[in-house]
RNA sequence: GCCGUUGUAGCUCAGGGGUAGAGCACUUCCUUGGUAAGGAAGAGGCCAAGGGUUCAAAUCCCUUCAAUGGCUCCA
């Protein structure tokens, strides 16, 4: 028998038999470490604990702790669901059933049968009581033949429309207990190490993501291998709650909906209105320091701008329908891009001129489907920081940079660590239809954004079949700190609209020229941009960006007066402050300004009378000792100073 | 738009074929208290809207509207 190399993760090397599985070499290492993998990443590709492994290789023993084992551990229980299903609803067919960030779902179809959520604790006690039972789960290779013939006979569609896209010799099918399923695995060794199973939702879900499919009953679950961890994730969701900008946003008045104006259509109440200030004031400067100059455009426009700018045959679906006036049609803008278009083209332009930056918070209207609707991440108002850009090509690298410098800066000043640059191009089957027929175009700009890219050397991935109809586009992806994932903002070349409008300015050799345009949004619309702030700052805004900075808190009445003179003079400062005079205890008003997340508290009683100062609490509970008053604008204006830059 | 769920006081929710309940918030009074909840009283609702079944509907059924979890789509 030949001996085998393998290499462990701290580099030592050991040898075995050729043939020996993963769990052979956790058991030689030690059986507590046997009983805990669940699979293992034999060079670089995971597969079971019982593979036999043939040649020299790297191991990696995954435990559930390893993000690969949580994935094969919830593709596993995705195999237990449909055999708690089968076994439950005999009959019912399979679509696919793999695993997620967070656990896992399969797609079902249950025939005549209506599966609900009063079902999902049968269920869930059904797959507990297979799990129990501890059912191996074995690989088995098949051929096309056998696997077509075996889901013929159980009259699964679904399963041989897989089949059929896939080659003979590499087909395997997994059983365990009495359900087998056409798989590519890898699995856990045994339904046992199934020790908590938790369905979460039902939802309608379309046969391989299409619209024109059947729609299968998807059930999502997440199962755990300790009961105590399933309890630390419920809680964990109900904290992730709290952090939802809707609930925050109710909570703390910043923004509402309601049924007469319309879904998708938010109210800012004066809260809200005060953080969009906020953020056109430091957006406003920023772009001013950044040379560009602000416009200003009407919310409609006429019909015939539309189709020039050729938004209409490619937007249509998503714009609110048109209003018609003496014979005329009129839309509500869906972005401000022909509206500035026109403004460029207003004064004749010179090369001496470019570039043209302008900048405007516009309000738009988008129809988003109902169902899209989501909170202030996907509304039908949306007021955008737009800008864009008229450059000539040689100017484009320089602007280009300028603009991700732009976003690097918003970055640090709102704390954004974790983002990725989405680089979106076009798919070329799809020229004439969703994208402007010029090829040459479309390579030639997507050449240009790489090239920044790169040589700015900015982290991007690259994506097909996403860029704007009018060319390529750079979206922003971040994440809230409950992990929802969005595109925040985005950064587009357009080459076509320039030509469509005829813009152009004269260049160095008395010759009309093209400009390049670009289309940035980095503070992204106020709705996204405040729904994620919400989230990501958990509704505890910097000082710089809160509605209100500050409350004072008399002890009692008798210290209102004092407390209304210092209220005077801070707003002398510009700081936004109230006072909470209601005959309630410090430690109420403590509680309900810390509930409320006022960044600052100041206590005022006998002593601050007496001295002429205030006690400074931050919100969390760090004193700040005592100041005068002009210490504590002192101490704010440089607060704020720190946080801007 | 499609599938599922939900809609009761300002908020969070309980109840449920015989004409509405709690906590918090709010108002008033008592209390004048030093760093996360002082006490009492009061006010608050066409039980989302429309239609049906019934002697009787907030409750059962249907439709619509809205929210919500997904799918498709996007800033």
């Amino acid at each position: 028998m030949s001996e085998i190399k393998i290499t462990l993760p701290d580099g030592s090397v050991k040898q075995y038999e050729a043939g020996t599985s993963a769990l052979q070499i956790a058991q030689s290492i030690s059986e507590g470490l046997a009983r805990n993998i669940i699979a293992a990443k034999v060079n670089g590709k995971v597969v079971d604990v019982t593979l036999p492994i043939l040649t020299d290789a790297d191991l990696v023993l995954l435990k559930w702790e390893d993000k690969e084992g949580k994935n094969t551990f919830w593709h596993s229980s995705a195999h237990l669901l449909a055999e708690a299903l089968e076994f439950l609803y005999p009959g019912v067919k399979f679509g696919i059933g793999p695993a997620i960030d967070s656990g896992f779902y399969y797609d079902i179809d249950f025939g005549d049968h209506k599966f609900t959520s009063e079902d999902f604790s049968k269920l869930e006690n059904k797959m507990l009581e297979l799990a129990k039972s501890d059912n191996k789960y074995e690989r088995k290779e098949v051929s096309k033949a056998d696997a077509t013939a075996y889901f013929t006979e159980k009259g699964d569609q679904y399963k041989l429309e897989l089949i059929q896209d896939l080659n003979d010799g590499e087909i395997t099918f997994y059983s365990q207990g009495n359900f087998t399923d056409l798989c590519r695995g890898p699995h856990i060794p045994g339904t046992g190490f199934i020790k908590a199973v938790k369905i979460t939702s039902l939802a309608g879900a379309y046969w391989r993501g299409n619209e024109k499919n059947k729609q299968l009953t998807r059930i999502y679950g997440i199962t755990f291998p300790k009961k105590a961890e399933l309890d630390a994730h419920i809680l964990m969701l109900e904290e992730a709650k709290k952090r939802d900008h809707r609930v925050l946003g109710k909570d703390l008045e910043i923004f509402c909906f309601d049924d007469d104006v319309g879904p998708g259509l938010p109210l800012w109440l004066p809260k809200g209105a005060a953080i969009i200030e906020r953020l056109e004031e430091f957006a406003k400067k920023t772009e001013k320091e950044a040379g560009y100059v602000r416009v200003k455009s009407p919310h409609i426009a006429k019909e015939s701008m539309y189709i020039k700018s050729g938004h209409l045959p490619y937007y249509q679906d998503s714009m609110f329908p048109p209003m018609e006036l003496d014979g005329t049609k009129y839309y509500l803008k869906p972005m401000n891009c022909p509206h500035h278009h026109k403004i460029f083209d207003a004064t004749p332009k010179s090369y001496k001129d470019l570039p043209v930056r302008y900048a405007e918070y516009g309000t738009c209207y988008r129809y988003e489907q109902s169902g899209e609707l989501f909170g202030l991440m996907r509304v039908r108002s949306l007021t955008m920081n737009d800008a864009h850009i008229y450059c000539t090509k040689a100017q484009f690298e320089e602007e280009f940079k300028a603009v991700n410098n732009l976003y690097l800066k918003y970055f640090k000043v709102f704390g954004i660590e974790k983002y990725v640059m989405r680089f979106s191009k076009h798919d070329p089957k799809k020229l004439g239809q969703k994208y402007i027929n010029s090829p040459e175009l479309w390579k030639e700009t997507e050449d240009m954004v790489r090239n920044v890219l790169i040589s700015a050397g900015i982290p991007y991935v690259e994506v097909e079949d996403e860029a704007a109809f009018y060319g390529p586009k750079i979206d922003i992806q971040i994440w809230s700190a409950i992990g929802r994932e969005f595109t925040l903002a985005t950064n587009q070349v357009d080459f076509a609209q320039a030509e469509k409008f005829d813009l152009s300015f004269i260049n160095e050799k008395s010759e009309k020229e093209r400009p390049l345009i670009l289309h940035r949004a980095p503070l992204s619309t106020h709705e996204r941009f405040i729904g994620f702030l919400l989230e990501h700052y958990a509704g505890k805004f910097p000082l710089w960006l809160a509605p209100e900075q500050l409350i004072i808190l008399p002890i009692s009445e008798k210290y209102q007066e004092y407390a209304e003179n210092v209220l005077k003079v801070l707003k002398k400062h510009d700081i936004r402050a109230l006072i909470d005079d209601r005959s309630e205890k410090t430690g109420k008003k403590i509680r309900d300004a810390e509930m409320k997340k006022l960044p600052l508290m100041l206590i005022v009683g006998e002593k601050e009378q007496a001295e002429n100062t205030v006690s400074v609490r931050k919100q969390g509970g760090e004193d700040l000792g005592t100041m005068s008053v002009e210490g504590l604008t002192d101490w704010i204006n440089k607060e704020i100073e720190k946080q801007l830059n």
